[in-house]
Order: C-alpha cells, then structure tokens, then sequence
DNA sequence: TTAGTATATTCATATACGCGAATATACTAA
DNA sequence: TTAGTATATTCGCGTATATGAATATACTAA
C-alpha cells in the first residue's frame, strides 16, 4: 500500500467525500449514489479505484455491494484515518453529506439496502 | 485550502519525497535536485506545484530559492502534518532521502546554499 | 420465465498530468 | 560587461483520469 497512491486516490473530491460517508458505516453503492448525486456507473467506479488502492473492501448481500473502510487501512494507517477524520469533520459539505444519508436511510423501505 | 488538492499534490512519490525532505529544513531547489535525482526543471515544476496548493513557501536568497513547508499549513492542518511524519517514518526510501541530504550538504562548498 | 433492480464494465472523448528539451530570467563574481 | 550558476517557463508529446452513454451481469420477486 504504497503511501502516494492513497494520497492520489483520496485527492479527488467525490473520493474524499465517499470515504467521509463510510467513516460512519459501510453503504451500497446505490446509498453513495443519492447522497453525492451523481451517477451509478460514476459511483461504481470511484468505490473500485478506492477498492483496488487497499482503501476499501466490499462484500456482496443479495443484489447490493456494500463498501466498508478496509480493516487492514485501519490496521496500517490508523493516524491518517485519524487525521483524515478530524479535518473532515471541519467541514460543511460533509456534515450537508451525513444529513443527506440519514434523510435517504429513511425514506428506504426495509427491502432495500 | 481544499482538502483533495492537498491530496491530490502529494499524491506523486516525488512531491511526498520533497514534503518528507522539508520536514526537517528548508532547501534550496538544486538540493531536491540533486538528493531526488531528477531533472533541474522537473523540481522545480514539482515544487511550485505544492507552492500553488498552499503546501510550500519559497524565498528567495541571491541566486537561490528556498523552500519550506508553510507556516499556515502546520498552522492549519497539523494533524496531517503529524500523521505524514508517521508514515514517512516507516519508508525506507525515506531515511535514504534523508542520508543522500546530508552526504551532499557536507559536499557543498560554503559558498553555495 | 419474465420484469425489475443493483452493480460492473466497455467505449469514446475531453481534460489533466508528468516530463524531456529548449529557452528565458535573475543573480553573482570577476 | 561577460561567463557561470540557479531557477522558472514554454512547447510538445505520451499517458492517465473522469465521465456520459450504452451495455452486460447478477440477483430478486412474482
């Protein structure tokens, strides 16, 4: 995991904000597609570049892919998940992000992801 | 000062090479030159990079220009300063940089920076 | 089996990036 | 003023990246 590819692959700012999300708790990739509105194929590929630089991890539940922080990131780099979170937390885009996701957890029937 | 361009800039070995050297002192363009191997116009092209994205300064002293990591960056974001430090500390190339620094500090005449 | 939903991938394209080579600018020293 | 040194910038090119659009794949529910 070499350290300039975690910094390339954080350094765009839907990545930032996906990995702000999952902070908190894994999600589908159809949750990270409503909270950051863009498109499913977009979301798609952005959590694949996070999952193939060791950032995240993924695991199929029926019809959904849920992307969750990678334990072994955790493990290796706990001071810049730290730090990450601190300067996340700075910010108000990411607290509109976190407001967007309870809003959309909501309104999901219990069927669905 | 937007997060993902500061990731976004150290997300090259060469500018994480830099920002590991000017860690411990300010330098002149023609020491990263010379301690990272590459090309006068590369470094300096790299270091203005980081000066845009709010990570460097630069002085200017005679004929050279030094650079250091912002004062208002370490004010700003001293938790990523602190994690970077930490995970510097653990590449090897790092304490190499580190090494070839002082072999060619001790070369140069007192003359030159 | 069929329709519907979730996700991944391919293709085409526009844009950004990294860098060698050459050149311009600025400063120093003699 | 001239030669030498340090740095910045421009040009050209090959490569990487982001994304819309379309399509493929996988799963569910009826």
């Amino acid at each position: 995991m070499e350290l300039s590819l975690i910094f390339k692959t954080l350094g765009d700012d839907i990545r930032i904000r996906i990995f702000g999300l999952l902070l908190k708790n894994e999600l589908c990739v159809c949750d990270i597609e409503s909270v950051l509105e863009i498109s499913q194929a977009n979301a798609s590929r952005h959590l694949a570049k996070m999952k193939i630089a060791g950032i995240l991890t993924s695991r199929k539940n029926a019809q959904w892919v849920y992307y969750a922080i990678s334990k072994k990131f955790i493990e290796l780099h706990p001071e810049l998940i730290e730090s990450f979170t601190v300067e996340l937390k700075r910010r108000s885009d990411y607290k509109n992000d976190l407001k967007s996701l309870s809003v959309i957890k909501k309104k999901k029937p219990e069927v669905k992801c």
